[in-house]
DNA sequence: TATGAATGAGAATTCATTCAT
DNA sequence: GATGAATGAATTCTCATTCAT
């Protein structure tokens, strides 16, 4: 995990509430876990990438589980915030004048970048989702619905603008779009062939092609 | 994981090789994988859900890992012919007066069907690539590239009969096609909310609709 | 464990009460405990270098112990009639005008050949008498003394010859011969170097001649 | 063991570097393999006579091979520094005047009881040499040439003091005494029979008649 | 009688959690 | 508060032994 990233999580997951050594394991158990898994990830690991003595972390973290539910709560809700309302916001307050191209560009790009930085999260969330009942009901029953209903309020406006189709449900919009960049940003992640600037701009725009304008030939 | 399931992993990957009790235990192996993902399984869940004892499984696989790797070898191969080269004979078999919304209709459901049931693996393939580097390559490395490489074949037919853009990269729309057939099929294994026929089909359409047509409003 | 050994074994050890699967498990049983000790060795060793099942082995002994215990029996039996009784028999039919130089030359060459050929069973008994306070008491309570006894026996012929002092009590000197023999084998058994029959022969010169002769400068 | 004998190797051969749960394990793990042979012996047979908990043992050593090792570690040094160096240098020191035979009877009745002592070792290490190739290569070796080379310094000079012969490969010389001595250590050990101070003495008398005079007549 | 699949008790090893310092 | 040694329950894996075929 890059160095940016934790000072990123660092600051706008954990902030505020967080003394230096709670902040050090969370941080510590977010890099082990999203590199490991949350069952392969020792305890001894994570005291050691926080540099503190594995004891030190049940004085704030009630059990191994509790690292990562404190992990995955802390996570939805930045997901929902910075990932979700922010960039609503930002839409309406900057794109005015702009094409819609350009706009899902600027946000893409930014949440691309974004979704890129939380990646460690979101592995681990994944795995949990894939396999623990509990979290998935905790998170999918959660979290989904919030950001699908902001994404429509998002994509409502889009309409209005006359931008986008207004036949298309946007829960199923959203899930289309999302499952483009998921899949995309999966692909930069796990892949071992790397793009150059031009690549990446050019996979970009068949990405946003495909999503705007489909496969099939128009007439 | 359905008794259905079971059944048909049974009889469609393992098929003719394997005696009952390894079958049963590679069966439940694939059940509690599924569950719990492969850290968190232990060989005496496994044991138990075959109904054999302990030291039973361990005649058939050398080592715990050794029972991954033989669900992922024999999916693996699953995948690329059942779920890749089946479906695009199929299209050329079937498709030569069809529309092609009507095919991709046809192969998608089919697909969704099979993957579908196909999920435990899924699951543990997922969870597997997210964390172990040596099945991270071992998989992607030599699955994605045949797989993108037999859908090539495919879309350069449909891109010959007229029926979507020639403009595209396939590899590129293979991923979005594959992105949206993954997000759907995974909302469908992981969300409660179950839909009727109706709204499945409808669902459906609007799934078809924006792989072919986009989300852009079109002049 | 060379084929003749195992003829060898087949023939003087096992010999008339065996049938053929039962001589084929005590000397597999023999190989494999000489090559991995006792507590290494496991009964699927023993059934692959017999070529018999596994459970064949139980239908002819009770318990894995029970082979040890019937190897040990067996051996030590021929260890007494073979080792000790018989050459000294040999002495004194063959011995009436020989130097002893030549008697114990010939009769150690013998002793050494026989010893190891011997080896895979002497060291399971080694390593048993080491550790198992029953094995030892029944072998060394059993064989030594009456080993001893008839080395004793041999010993005084010697003496009434003239040719080894009568001021030795012929145990300690019957535990120095011993000691010698035993080093000499187990360093020609365990050292990877190999001797020359030249070197062999300059080395068992050196040993008599410390043996009869000791070490110190004579006046 | 004796309590003499634990005391004693904690002092002499772990000493220094050993926290007092470590040299616990340590001496116990000697213990254990001295009576039961490494194979036969668990970690929990080890546990329980250290008195800690099983895991415990495994803070202190990766797995129960690596303790063995360090024994077998340790004792050689111990061995190589005590049995080896300090005799010879005492030699130097003390027997500017005395006779070869008080010489020697000092120093072997002290290495025998130390021998005695390092018993438990040294059982280990035998069983050890007769089964395990990598053990038995590493240490004979490693091992007996030092010791060997050692040896002969010392025999050089008692040549060239003009008590001993100097027609005789030392290599040989040392064989046969090691031999002489190891056999009598063992026959100590283990024979049940145990000896008055005097048959003891008279039983070394022996031993270095033998050694130094051999059993021929003399003419 | 011979087989070898199945067993399950027990082995080495790991690791979350506790607690004395 | 922080530590890290100690714990012991739990895990993977082994193997002598049994027993249906």
């Amino acid at each position: 995990m890059s160095e940016y990233l934790l000072i990123f999580l660092g600051d706008c997951i954990l902030g505020e509430n967080m003394t230096g050594r709670e902040k050090r394991i969370f941080d510590a158990a977010v890099e082990v876990f999203s590199k490991k898994g949350y069952d392969a990830a020792t305890t001894k690991d994570i005291a050691e990438a926080a540099g503190v003595a594995e004891g030190t972390i049940f004085r704030y973290y009630k059990t191994k589980k509790g690292i990562l539910h404190s992990i995955l709560i802390k996570f939805s809700d930045f997901l929902f915030i910075d990932m979700a309302l922010k960039p609503i916001e930002e839409i309406f307050a900057n794109s005015k004048e702009k094409e819609l191209k350009q706009v899902l560009h600027d946000i893409i790009m930014d949440r691309i970048a974004m979704v890129d930085k939380v990646y460690p999260v979101v592995s681990v969330l994944l795995s949990e989702i894939l396999f623990k009942e509990d979290v998935r009901d905790a998170l999918l029953q959660k979290l989904v619905p919030r950001i699908t209903h902001s994404f429509e309020d998002f994509y409502n406006v889009l309409i209005k603008r006359g931008l986008v189709r207004s036949d298309l449900p946007a829960s199923r919009v959203f899930r289309s779009v999302f499952a483009n960049i998921l899949v995309f940003v999966a692909q930069n992640k796990l892949s071992r062939v790397k793009y150059t600037r031009e690549e990446f701009e050019s996979d970009f725009e068949s990405l946003f092609d495909i999503i705007l304008n489909g496969i099939a030939v128009k007439e």
